[in-house]
Order: C-alpha cells, then sequence, then structure tokens
DNA sequence: AGGATTAATTGCGAGATGGTACAAAAATCC
DNA sequence: GGATTTTTGTACCATCTCGCAATTAATCCT
C-alpha cells in the first residue's frame, strides 16, 4: 500500500463535488506508477499484483477505475505521450538555432530514458514496439503514431532551420529527421543496456555533428 | 506435435553412436523454433506449452535438452547471433565500394527483419533489450555484446573506405558507425509496427547518402 | 435521520504457468 | 537375452494469473 492518508488529497483545481465515497487513491498518481511498472517490466512482465502494490490500490479498484490490464496499458502509453509530447511542446515554443534546439530535444530524451528508480527504462514506444505491437492492432497503431510524430517534430526542425539558411539547400529535412529519429531510437535501447550517459551522449554531438555540420 | 517420423533425423556426418533411445527431435531445428518463438513474442509472453508445441517436444524434453525457459531463452539468443554474425561476414568476405557493402548490410538486415509467418519479427537483440536486459545482468551482458558487435562491424567498414580513399579526410569511423548502428535500430522497431519495405528501404538509402555522400 | 450513491475490501474460481517425478519405451552394449 | 542408457509420455504440483460477485464503508442529498 503506497497513497494511504486519511486526509482526502488535495482537491483538483475545479472539484466537481464527488459524491459517494471518496477516493483513497489519485487516479493520476495510480496512472504513473503503473506506468514506471510497465516501462520497465513490459506488459507481459507485470502482473496485477504489481500493479496492485505499486498504485496502493486492491484490484478491483484498479479494474474499476482502469478497466482491465490491457487498458490499463495503453492509458498508461497515452500518459507517456502527453508528458513526451509536452517536453517538446515547450521546446518548440522559442526561437532558436537548430544546434541548441536538437541539443535539447536529446537531452530531454536522455532524462527520459535514463530515469528510474532502479535503472534505466528507455523509451516507451520502443519497448512497447518491441514486444505488444506486433501482436495487437490498436497497440500497433498507437506506436506508429509515436514514431510519426517524433519524425514530424524532427522535420519541423529541420524544415525551419533550412529556411532561415541553417542548412545547405541541398539538406533534406525529412531524411534529416529520420537519421534523428534513428539516434533517439538508438540512445533508448542502449540506456536499457546501461550504455553509460557519457557514451550515449556522444552519440547524439557525433549524430548532430553530422546532421547540421561539425561545430566550427 | 511438429517433428514425428519414424525414421531417426539424417545422421550428422560424425555419428558418435549414441547409447540409449534415440531422439525424437532434431535439437537444431526445435531451437530454431524457439527462437521463432521468442522473436515475435518476447520471453514473458511465451509459454512453455507454447514452446512445446513449436518444437514438438514436450515439456520433460525440452528441459532436459535445453534447460529451463531462460536457459532455452539464452541458447536461442546465442543462435540468433551466431546466424547474423554469419551474414555479416560473407559480407565482409569480398571487397567492394563502401556503399554497396553498406547497401547489402542493410539488405541482410531488412530480410532478417521483415521475415515471420504472422508478421514482421525485428531484430532479437532489440527485443531482448527492451525486455529482459534491464532486469537480467547475463542476457544484457549479450545484448550490450550484440550492440558493440555491429557497432565494430560499421566501424570495421567505414575504416576500410577511408584508407582507400572514398571518405573525405574529415570523416570518423567511429560516429559513422553509430549512425549506421541507429539506422539499423530504427528499421528493427519501424518494421514491428508494420511500416512498409518500402519506406525502410527509403530511411537506409537516405542514412547512406548521409553517411557517404549521395550518389553522383 | 435515512436513503442514495459511490468506492474499498474480501475472497473466490476457473484456468494457465513453470517445473518435476515416475514409469514406460526404444535403442545399444555385453 | 538381459542389463544399461537415454528419451519419451503421463500425470502432477504449487503457484500465479486475471477477472468478478458480494459485501462493507464512507460520503452526499433530502
Amino acid at each position: 500500500m503506497v497513497q494511504k492518508s486519511k486526509e482526502p488529497p488535495a482537491a483538483s483545481p475545479e472539484q466537481p463535488k464527488r459524491r459517494g465515497r471518496p477516493r483513497a487513491y489519485e487516479p493520476a498518481v495510480a496512472l504513473g506508477k503503473a506506468l514506471d511498472l510497465f516501462r520497465t517490466q513490459g506488459f507481459a512482465a507485470t502482473s496485477l499484483d504489481d500493479l496492485s502494490e505499486a498504485t496502493g490500490m486492491n484490484r478491483p479498484s484498479l479494474y474499476g477505475a482502469f478497466g482491465d490490464k490491457r487498458e490499463l496499458y495503453i492509458k498508461s502509453y497515452q500518459r507517456y505521450r502527453e508528458h513526451a509530447r509536452a517536453s517538446m511542446v515547450e521546446i518548440f515554443r522559442q526561437e532558436m538555432p537548430v544546434r541548441q534546439r536538437l541539443e535539447r530535444i536529446f537531452a530531454s530524451a536522455l532524462n527520459i530514458y535514463l530515469s528510474g528508480e532502479t535503472g534505466p527504462r528507455g523509451c516507451f514506444t520502443v519497448v512497447t514496439a518491441a514486444s505488444e505491437a506486433v501482436s495487437d492492432p490498436d497497440i500497433r497503431a498507437m506506436v506508429l503514431d509515436g514514431l510519426t510524430e517524433l519524425d514530424k517534430a524532427f522535420a519541423n526542425c529541420f524544415r525551419r532551420a533550412k529556411e532561415k539558411g541553417e542548412l545547405p539547400e541541398s539538406a533534406d529535412p525529412a531524411v534529416l529527421a529520420q537519421l534523428a529519429s534513428a539516434t533517439v531510437h538508438t540512445i533508448a535501447i542502449r540506456s536499457r543496456a546501461r550504455v553509460p550517459r557519457k557514451e550515449l551522449e556522444a552519440i547524439v554531438k557525433g549524430a548532430i555533428d553530422v546532421m547540421v555540420g561539425a561545430k566550427p
């Protein structure tokens, strides 16, 4: 049991005055705990007991709040994506040189991939692609969407840079974007093999140099 | 049941005259079937019943021949690596331009990743990295070794090219190698999301153009 | 206060899971 | 032919799996 206090959780901004017995958990933090587990262990290796213990909810409550295990996995993944997307939007808000923007994106990715109490957990999209995506069409569609979203973000980045004259006329934003995505994927995989952060950062630096030209 | 014939399997070249009851299966093909399953479903999602059915061996035989599930997984992975390594060696045997060698390597990877009766299965190293590698140190070490081996092969490829004057003096074989590995990883992941072969080939072509210069 | 409403808890059950014990079967050796 | 060796087949076990029904508890509304 983890979330267990007599005090009801800090009321959310607008409280729709829920009737009945108040929840003993906060859905958002419970979903976060579930996400943590799924990210590290994967779908099949995570039992409902694991989830129950981590969230502090017992099985029926989990079921009532999120549906069955698969639905919980999907909701966890959606939450993960929202978080990643928010970081991305933040990085794209202000104007800056391509190199700096790329550095920020990769740094953000590394922070996400290397976090974890028991060790790096990598990218949830990659983890899902490597497991459930082959057998579950719905999950596969979400993964594909995640991959595409990253490609588009990078393409957007390179397109802007080209418009500003930061890249040569010959540069193809789509190709560079897929190289950048590939770099994200490779560090996601390597991080799970416990490749040290320094090495991952070196990979990122090398990739950026190739993509936008070595720093003068 | 799959392997079931009265005739004993074609005697191996040197037959050490095994005593006792002859096997009803051929270890090599059984391991291949196990590998197929593990590659598509992953370790946790593959049950001993699945393995038993696929290999045509019942559980006690499986256990006797390969040890428990984890040992079987490890042996499957080693077999996968041996196969991949053999393809690589073949490609490195004869002299050829960098571009051509890269094209061959990536084509070989695509063939491996896109094969599978029920759909593409991707790269077993990536699949393992995304699942068991975080929790099992031995398996993690094998995965790390697999990643490193690929890096080295590509580095070797670019080093040779540079010596032959195919690449500018400024080219860094190690950096290019990691970009090439990243490309392998990204197509491994995308293949599991059922990205069509054409798109994967386009990604490969774009990456090669960036790495060794666009085709004149 | 009392009913309505919502959530938590207990505990169950049918089935799958990984692993093993034991005896029957099929080959070789003496 | 009988002993020996190795593999197979059947059956089993303890554990875990997911999901659900029934019950209890806490709050709101009237």
